[in-house]
DNA sequence: TACTTTTAGTGTGTATACAAAATACATGAA
DNA sequence: TTCATGTATTTTGTATACACACTAAAAGTA
């Protein structure tokens, strides 16, 4: 019930910038291309006005680049911004674990620990997209701990940007086994209200996502 | 000759959004106060269209509060707000100092080594404003040094948002003292690459903004 | 009097029309 | 052929008009 009040309740353009998003994370608005106002509007069945302000927030969240009377692309990430965004997300991570190993409730992580098992539970069956969505609410939820909703903001807003590069770098399977085990190593110092260890585990594990996805960018 | 071209190259979106950011951050728009569309594009001299997607850019960088078909509002901001912020702000300069300390030139700290001699010129005059604004270019200029692009636009962010904040902040002249050794220890770390001890520096000195700033929020 | 219900009025959301700029293309000169 | 210049077409930027939702005041009812 309150879901279908938010969606009548969230206005066309931010519709329309959902919708956006999604078509660059999955990669159908592909990075560096020309965004056709006049061939998605119709394609979204909106008019031009909603559909420019959703261009201006998307372009606000760093997904879009408007460039002034030359129209709109899809952002491209370059290698440098990628590693750029990752050593701010694992810093970041780092200070959620931190956070959240102060702050949290018993119940708040015992709630994580039993996401952790879902994960756990998709990774001996090799289902690869329940485990890539669970893993990024791990994240989310893990970042909400540490009761800092600027700290959240920021997260979400590299997590959004980056969506699309571990889309792919998903694909290739080698190191699934280590980010488990970084995972394993998270959970064992969020029990223990390691702080510390737990900001290792996240940074160590965010080096390894830069690892693997370096070379498809 | 730059700047004039950045200024007609601008589209008028964006000069909007420039402008109300100003407005809200000079307290002439008050936090929490309704934004009257009508009666600010006549103020502004412009149409309905630029001045809303000034609005949602202003609402994606966390400066005003859209709410569907009841308006828009100066965002308020609470002291656990104030308080994330700075959490995140100090945390996030303390791996910009570290970062400088590796990666910056030579010229680039005797830059902004004279930038601080500048402050303190202002500081023994008792010239406020300036010093006011030469320490918000320090604390950019040493984000910039960490050659971390998306570190520089989220730190940005932040101290956009919190600019009214420290305007306000800054009328109590006590701790002034106690910001400026603050600095004396930051230019220090930064000679000696020290990037531990910047990063302390950096971080005890946002934990003073806190106590300056808390009561006044 | 208190509580609905109605109804004007204001302000927001969206569509469209027009103006201005940029791009693409064709024509002609070197 | 290549480059420049002018024109046509496309695309973007801005203004405005209309429709709808919310607000609040007035009228009606218990």
């Amino acid at each position: 019930m309150a879901s279908s009040i938010a969606i009548t309740n969230r206005s066309l353009h931010d519709q329309v910038a959902s919708r956006v998003r999604d078509l660059i994370i999955e990669g159908i608005l592909e990075p560096g291309s020309r965004i056709d106002e006049g061939h998605l509007i119709e394609e979204l069945g909106v008019s031009r006005t909603p559909f420019r302000e959703a261009l201006r927030t998307l372009a606000a969240e760093g997904l879009v680049i408007v460039r002034p009377s030359k129209g709109s692309i899809v952002r491209q990430l370059t290698p440098d911004d990628v590693f750029s965004m990752l050593e701010v997300l694992a810093h970041l991570e780092r200070l959620a674990g931190e956070l959240a190993c102060e702050r949290a409730s018993d119940e708040e992580i015992d709630e994580l620990v039993r996401l952790h098992e879902r994960m756990m539970e998709c990774y001996r069956t090799r289902d690869r997209m329940p485990y890539y969505k669970l893993n990024q609410e791990f994240h989310s939820r893990l970042a909400e701990l540490s009761k800092n909703g600027t700290l959240q903001e920021m997260q979400a807003n590299i997590q959004a940007r980056l969506k699309r590069i571990r889309y792919i770098g998903n694909q290739k399977p080698d190191s699934w086994a280590g980010a488990v085990a970084d995972h394993e190593q998270m959970v064992r110092a969020l029990k223990d209200r390691d702080g510390q260890q737990l900001g290792e585990a996240m940074a160590s594990h965010l080096k390894k996502t830069w690892e693997r996805v370096k070379d498809s960018i």
